[in-house]
DNA sequence: CTACTCCCGACTGTAGACAGTCGACTTATG
DNA sequence: CATAAGTCGACTGTCTACAGTCGGGAGTAG
């Protein structure tokens, strides 16, 4: 039964909270829920039809990723992002990449990490043709991956707590400036500088490549 | 009643959730609460004298702030850290505050931030002859108004994220260990290199304090 | 004596209901 | 007519109750 084993290994159960989480998610940093407006509780639980309390324990952590914000009385509405919040967000990230890139560069056997990051790469220039949306998922797949191959768990849990966030500069600046940042080529140079093992310098090609990104996001 | 209105300023009005966030996150990082002890929400939500729908959005927050990790079926437990998380938790964190030197060296008027990180220092030296507690806490302050005084919220956000992982980190390395690493002078050296406005040097002298800081605690 | 099955207790996931509070509209009053 | 008081509706904060699921111990067959 080898061949049936990959089907059977986990049903889908997710709970209630993850799916309102994933969903709200997606509505806010697809624009669905524009920036500014009021959240409901009582309309939200009943549009995704589950319980208020299970709810609020999503919308508890999509307030603490900076998604929403907090009015007067608890009463949440989608986070605006001005431009110099923009450039803040890519502050943090351009810090926590660099750091990301550095790291890797002092790993003893970058073979395997190369490897993963072209295989990145590869998923970029397959979507590179096709929709925006799938442009800016698998740009940011290579930059969580960036992360995730550090073994930092908590450089890696840091990098998610902002993903949305980026999400929302990237939808506030508009899709097309988004892509923008999202070149082949610029992202194979970051793998050129880890390949190279010099830390300074994939420092430096991270922090560059961050500023020209809010750069052309605030443009 | 010029005199009469500081005390008339808003009632404290904290919701349970907020009380029972700090609560907990002081018993866990005090060690009242030993890592790995397993949490029962049932068991909790009675000692802490709070329902279990309102508990729940606070033990939300504490997991995704890293005090908590979930087993199966949504068991907690209260984090362990072993050696290299450790670590990484400061790679995170040196980075994030070298971030925060860099960008107060890039500030115009200097002045002012010096002057509330001298008093951050000042604040230090009055603990230093107290309880390690009080030492702690002082340490903390001073690292937390650092990435204040940058105006960047999501840096001082992220920083905040990972402050109950710092926590912990310390009191697992043990209290006498982690007050090693709170020398008055070293931090006054954060402030001279800030002072003189070089962004590499400040950014050095960071991260070798939080590279001295991340040593002594795992030794 | 071992292994398998069944049942019970414990705990989390989820739902629904009640209570308190604030803003907006209405009404009374000078 | 303007201002202040009163009233209504909406929404969040909180609690209690119910349902589902897993782990472990008792019981039984081989």
């Amino acid at each position: 039964m080898a061949g049936l084993t990959a089907p059977l290994l986990g049903l889908e159960k997710k709970s209630l909270r993850e799916q309102a989480l994933s969903a709200l998610r997606t509505a806010i940093t697809s624009g669905e829920l524009e920036p500014g407006r009021h959240l409901v509780e009582t309309e939200l639980s009943e549009m995704l039809q589950i319980s208020r309390g299970t709810l609020r324990e999503a919308l508890r952590q999509l307030e603490q990723e900076g998604l929403l914000s907090a009015g007067p009385r608890g009463r949440l509405s989608v986070r605006h992002l001005d431009e110099k919040e923009i450039r803040d967000i890519y502050s943090v990230r351009a810090a926590l990449e660099s750091l990301a890139a550095r790291t890797l560069c002092e790993l003893p056997d970058r073979q395997q990490v190369t490897d993963s990051l072209h295989k990145a790469i590869d998923a970029m220039d397959a979507a590179a043709g096709g929709s925006l949306e799938g442009r800016i998922e698998s740009d940011l797949e290579f930059h969580r991956t960036l992360c995730r191959l550090t073994g930092n768990e908590t450089l890696l849990h840091s990098w998610e707590s902002l993903e949305g966030s980026i999400r929302m500069s990237i939808m506030f600046a508009g899709l097309e400036k988004g892509v923008s940042n999202m070149s082949v080529d610029r992202h194979k140079d970051i793998v050129a500088a880890i390949d190279t093992g010099d830390a300074a310098l994939a420092r430096k090609t991270i922090l560059e490549h961050m500023d020209t990104a809010a750069a052309n996001l605030v443009a």
